[in-house]
This record gives structure tokens, sequence and C-alpha cells, in this order.
DNA sequence: TTTGATCATTGGTCTAGACATGTCTACCAG
DNA sequence: CTGGTAGACATGTCTAGACCAATGATCAAA
């Protein structure tokens, strides 16, 4: 690989970092590269600062950048070789990472109309699942979601959302049957949602699910269970969503990460 | 997580490093570690030695046996949680889907061996469905696979897979129960796989899956359609794998791209 | 011109500490 | 019996160095 670096230093200049901040530095300096990859300004093969230069420029140790380094190279964003240097991954490498969707910008991209009515939404106590995954003090309070989703009005899923209610407080105010939370989350209390893992397995349907979803006896469903999470990995929803099997096939596209 | 584990350090007392060795010290422990938790000697949630304790009883600094244990972490073998230890993790037949994988590697990198039986290997006129996918001359036969997998012996899906004569002549001369179809394409006949697409559906067994599974009645099944990709977008797979519903959960991780 | 040695640069590994922060237990006060 | 707290202990983060190993450019010798 050639490619020609010499001003790969520079786009990196813009970042600060708060030694003081209780979010970690090698968090704070992998948020702010994981930002300006991502948003394209630099072509595959742009080479990246050296560790050492990055060390001076921030004033923190080696083993402190290599900690941000090696999140990110994780991640598939860029790729370090031992006596070249770090350089900014192939598209390739990037496009395995799946895309993140909502309910309703998954309906619609089947060319559907998406609805939803709201069954439940309320504040209850943590479950053992909550209190594992969002790590709050005892006496926070979960808002509870209960929604069934439309497509073409006709009934496809039902989803069970869990989200703290330090994270929105007075989530309820909002039109929940009519906008995606995703949506109301982002823009109104300021979360950025950033990756999420999903459980996929298949199973049979509670007596509820299969009268709100209109099903026959024996039909199975597709259970998919969600973890949510925002900057700094900070958990965000646990939410399950109960799809009728006949009418929804999940999509994974996965790419061959180590040719032979 | 009560967790009796104060014998969890015997366990480990057996390995042996050596630090003039090639191979860096963090690898020889993570090895040495990974072989003792995949021997299965100890139960999900078995207390681990503390990082200080390996420290002094391996003669290295902290740093280095952190990177052992984060090695075993993000393969998903043990589970670090602040104040309280770190921990065998559950063994869950999971399927981590931002790489594509085949069922050989995914079993094995869970711990467990996979095994096959040979069911049918054939060659057949295309259906329909190969026709839309492979867009060959009509005359072309495709190779009909058909495998029960297992782990640890126990049936856990069914396999269909169709592949084109054209793609690998001869393909019946390998032993399908022993190797990896993927590996065969790859080694053999030099098809280097870059990508697939799966389409994931809850359903409900045949009578021959329901036996084959050895599932009870009312079980429902998960089916994941595959589509497989090589070089220059060229189709090579075709397949269908059922998966006994209560013993496989596929997992997707999603990176969300446009925020907003 | 080609080959081969040298050497600066890079990431890879490792050390021996430090302080921060989450968790649990045991004990003590009310 | 309950509630709070102090302390022990766990992992998480960070430092300021060190040496090793791979790379690639430079330069001298064949």
């Amino acid at each position: 690989m050639k490619s020609a670096a010499p001003p790969g230093t520079q786009g990196f200049t813009s970042i600060r970092i708060e030694k003081s901040s209780p979010v970690p530095v090698y968090a704070q300096i992998a948020d702010a590269m994981r930002n300006l990859l991502r948003s394209g300004v630099f072509p595959a093969g742009t080479a990246l600062p050296p560790e050492r230069a990055l060390c001076e420029q921030f004033g923190i140790s080696r083993m402190t950048l290599r900690q941000a380094y090696e999140t990110l190279e994780r991640e598939g964003l860029i790729e370090s070789h031992r006596g070249r240097g770090t350089f900014v991954a192939p598209q390739r490498l990037q496009k395995k990472q799946q895309e993140m969707r909502s309910f309703t910008e998954e309906i619609r991209s089947r060319g559907l109309t998406p609805s939803s009515r709201l069954l439940v939404c309320r504040l209850v106590p943590q479950s053992s699942l909550d209190v594992e995954f969002f790590n709050l003090s005892d006496t926070e309070q979960i808002y509870e979601i209960e929604r069934l989703r439309l497509a073409d009005n006709v009934p496809v899923a039902v989803e069970l959302i869990h989200i703290p209610q330090q994270v929105c407080p007075h989530l309820d105010r909002f039109d929940l049957a009519a906008q995606s939370i995703y949506s109301i989350l982002e823009e109104n209390y300021g979360v950025a949602l950033t990756h999420c893992s999903e459980y996929i397995s298949a199973a049979r349907p509670t007596r509820e699910q299969k009268q709100l979803l209109g099903m026959q006896s024996g039909e199975p469903v597709l259970t998919v269970d969600r973890r949510t999470f925002g900057d700094n990995e900070t958990p965000v929803e646990l939410a399950t969503t109960t799809y009728r099997g006949d009418m929804y096939t999940a999509i994974v596209h996965s790419v061959r990460s180590n040719s032979v």
C-alpha cells in the first residue's frame, strides 16, 4: 500500500480531550476519531498519525492511545501494520457493519406503511434483566412501553421496550404511537444511538401475543431481543420484538473477512 | 451471582509460560486458559483468579495479564465485572453475525465440537430458485447436499445446499461429512467467498426435519436462507439451514450509520 | 545496475507502579 | 431488626518508560 498521506496528521489536530472527564481518555479519542472516519473525509488507505505523534499531541501515554486505536481496529475502521503504520480500513471492512434500523425504517424500506398502537406506557421498577443491563441504582425506574406494530394496517409485531427514566424523563408526554422512539431519543433527548446487538430466535407465542397478532394455532413467532447502546457504550434500550412468523423475515448481510 | 469459587485459582496453577518464547506471554496465557475453559472443567459462573493473583503467579505485570483476559473476553469465554471479579461466561450457542462464518467455524468458536452426517449428495437439475439466483444455461446441473449438523453430537440443524457443478466439479469426491464446504471451495477450487445475505424466519418444521432433529411437537424452527457470493458478485451457494428453535439463537451486531 | 547492509521509523509487547471506581461484607448504631 | 458505613478487594484506567520485530528507504559494494 503506497498510500500518500503526508497531511494525514492534520485532520486529527482538532480533537480535544478532557482528562478530568468521567469518560475515559481512550474512549474520548476513539469516539472523536470514529466520527471523523465515519464522515468519510479520509479515503481508505489514508495513513493515520503514528502512535507516538498522537501521544505527544494529546499529552498522554502510548498505552492509552493504543487502547483507542485497538478499539477502532476491532470495529474494522482502521488497520495497523507493524513497521508500516496505521491506515483507514478499506470500504469492504466498514461495509460489514450491519446497518441498524428502527421498525419504522425497516417497514418503509420494504415499501409498506408502518403504524403503531400504543398498548402500555408506564414506569416500572427494574427487572433483574434491567439491573444487569443498565447497571443503575436500585431506586431508578424504567419506562415500559408496549406497542403493536402494523404494516399496511396488518399487525406484524408486538414490541416491548425498556428505557431508563433517567435517559428520557417525561417520555410519556410524546405521542409514542405516531413517532419512532429512536427519533424521539435522538431529537428530543440528544441521545445518539450508536449500535445494538440482536438475538434472534424462534419461539411459540404467548396467548396474548397470539391474540394481538391474530395468529392461527401452531404458528411460531420470530423473537428479536435487542440491546441498544449510545456513546461510550452507554446502555440505552432493552427491547423484545415478537414478529408473526409467517409475515416477517429478518435480513442480514455478512462479509467474509479472513480470505484464505 | 454468588458463584462459589474459593478454589478457582487452583485449576490455573498448572499453566506454565516461557518468557523467552517468540509467542507473546499474553498469547501463551490466553491459549492455555482457552483450552482449560473449552474443556468444560469449569461451570459457567466460576470465578477466575483475580488479576493480581495471576500476575504474581506468573511473575508478569498486570497490563500483560489483562491483555490475555481481554482476548478471552472478546471471544466470549469470560466476563469481567468491575468490583466483582472475572467469571466463566455462560456457554450459549450463538451466531456472531458481523462476520460470515460456516457452521463449522461457528460451533468451533464456541468451544464445541462440530460434526456432520451426510444425508444426500447428488446432481440435480436446476430448480426455479436456482435459475433465478445462479443465472446459468439450462443444461447446467446443481450439486444438492443435505447434511445433519451436530454440536457435541447433539443434532442442531439440517442444511440443504445448492452449488452449481460448474463451480466445483467432482465435489462428491470429498468427504463432505468431515470437511467444511467453505474450506473445500476455498482450498481446492480457489473460490474466494466474499459475502452473503441471510433471510431469517421462524417456521414449523417438516415431519422429516422434526424427526432428524429429535424435536417435540409444536416446537418451531429457525430457518436461515443464505445466498453466498464470491468475487465479482458471482453467485456461489444457495442454502437453507433449519435450526432447532430451542437450541439456537442468531446474533446480529448492527451500527447506526446516519445519526438523526 | 544490482545486491546487500545499515538504520530510522513504525507498531507489538512488556514493566512496575499509580489512582479511580464498583462491589460486597462485616460491623456498628439506632 | 434495620440501615448506614468503613474497609477490603475487585476491575478500570493511566503513566513513562523499555526493548523487540517488521518495514522500507538510503547508501555502499559488487
